[in-house]
DNA sequence: CTGCACACTGGCCATACGGCCAAACCGTAG
DNA sequence: CTACGGTTTGGCCGTATGGCCAGTGTGCAG
């Protein structure tokens, strides 16, 4: 173990970061069904092989650039949310770290939207709930009723009130996807007063 | 012109709509991706040329399995849109009438969403607007500024409104796809219940 | 210098796809 | 009965994919 080649470390990460990378803005450019690890690994400028040599398959790559992106992700929200001291305050930290992130990768995003959606299982049927990640949902699920017994909140379903901020949140990532001049800042607002609205408890 | 046979009428009318059906669940059942011709050919017991003969290519065929099921859902809501007098009674009527459509034909929401999700030109980018049609967007954007006008509604940007509520619709929707057990009314009442207290005037 | 392990290349393989067609089928018209 | 057009079959074609491997390069260890 001396200085260039050793293995397990150097070339081996690097590479596969490389290829992941790759991956991301084939995915993002051209879609799931067309992003071929030809394709992939033309972008890269590196053989078809390689990505054969440092992945054990197009399954184990794409499951790379999923959770890569879920961590990018995760990475910019939680700050937000747990900056928060109230429900509300929380509520709008977690829409806003949406935000951010759509903003600061959104090819990341992409990819990400891309692989959920088409990701099945041997016989066919959806393995992931599309397009929303369960984690986030359960935060935001988690801090609600907190809100509720603190009398922050008014009284109703935390899980549905929370998967439908996500189903709202994924909607403006999907329509962002379709349509990069969308004012995200502006429709995160939007977004949130809603749900501001409808989740604090009228004084 | 006789009994049986009559070419632009009823086999033509009806092969296209087997084949549409077929289409329509070997996409909401394995995914747009493993919906090959072949595979719909065999559920539907014909063979392979038959779609050829009736459709111009895969191509044509997706796009009426589209146009039936988005006809369809307009079906299912315009009624209970047009039923509302109020502007907060048509946005119930829109979240109602999805829930209608997605109780009624899961499976054409589902061929509908895969192939929305699906839809690139030869170039690669998305063509449409990921699992959002924009006329129902269009609708309800329309309705609102009349509210606000009317003085019922408060003050707020009316299309990314709407478009927050198609957002909080999708996730709906998708996670229906995901979940057959989800307590669709359940849901469809929580989802409403933000955007009321969130666009009515406060008295 | 030699051996070796890692890294990479280029190409081959089996498979599956969409499109297409020659031939067969079949009910009706003449 | 024969001719015909709409319909269907089964199979073939070119293409693209993911996986795989024999061979090659390269830098370090002995």
């Amino acid at each position: 173990m001396a200085s260039v080649q050793r293995s397990g470390s150097f070339i081996e990460a690097a590479r596969r970061a490389q290829i992941v990378d790759s991956a991301i803005e084939t995915i993002a450019e051209f879609g799931y069904a067309n992003a071929s690890l030809a394709r992939i690994a033309r972008r890269a400028g590196i053989s078809k092989g390689v990505i054969s040599y440092h992945f054990a398959g197009k399954d184990e790559l794409m499951r790379q650039v999923l959770t890569d992106g879920l961590d990018l992700a995760e990475a910019q929200m939680l700050p937000r949310i747990l900056a928060g001291t109230t429900a509300l305050e929380r509520l709008r930290g977690h829409v806003e770290g949406n935000v951010a992130f759509v903003k600061a990768y959104p090819r990341h995003l992409a990819a990400i939207v891309e692989i959920l959606a088409n990701a099945r299982d041997e016989a066919g049927k959806a393995t992931v709930e599309a397009s929303s990640f369960t984690g986030p949902v359960d935060r935001v699920a988690d801090a609600l009723p907190v809100g509720q017994e603190v009398g922050e909140l008014r009284e109703f379903d935390p899980l549905l009130m929370a998967q439908s901020l996500r189903g709202a949140i994924d909607g403006m990532v999907a329509r962002f996807a379709a349509n990069p001049d969308l004012d995200l800042d502006a429709y995160g607002r939007e977004l949130v007063t809603p749900f501001e609205l409808a989740t604090r408890k009228p004084d």
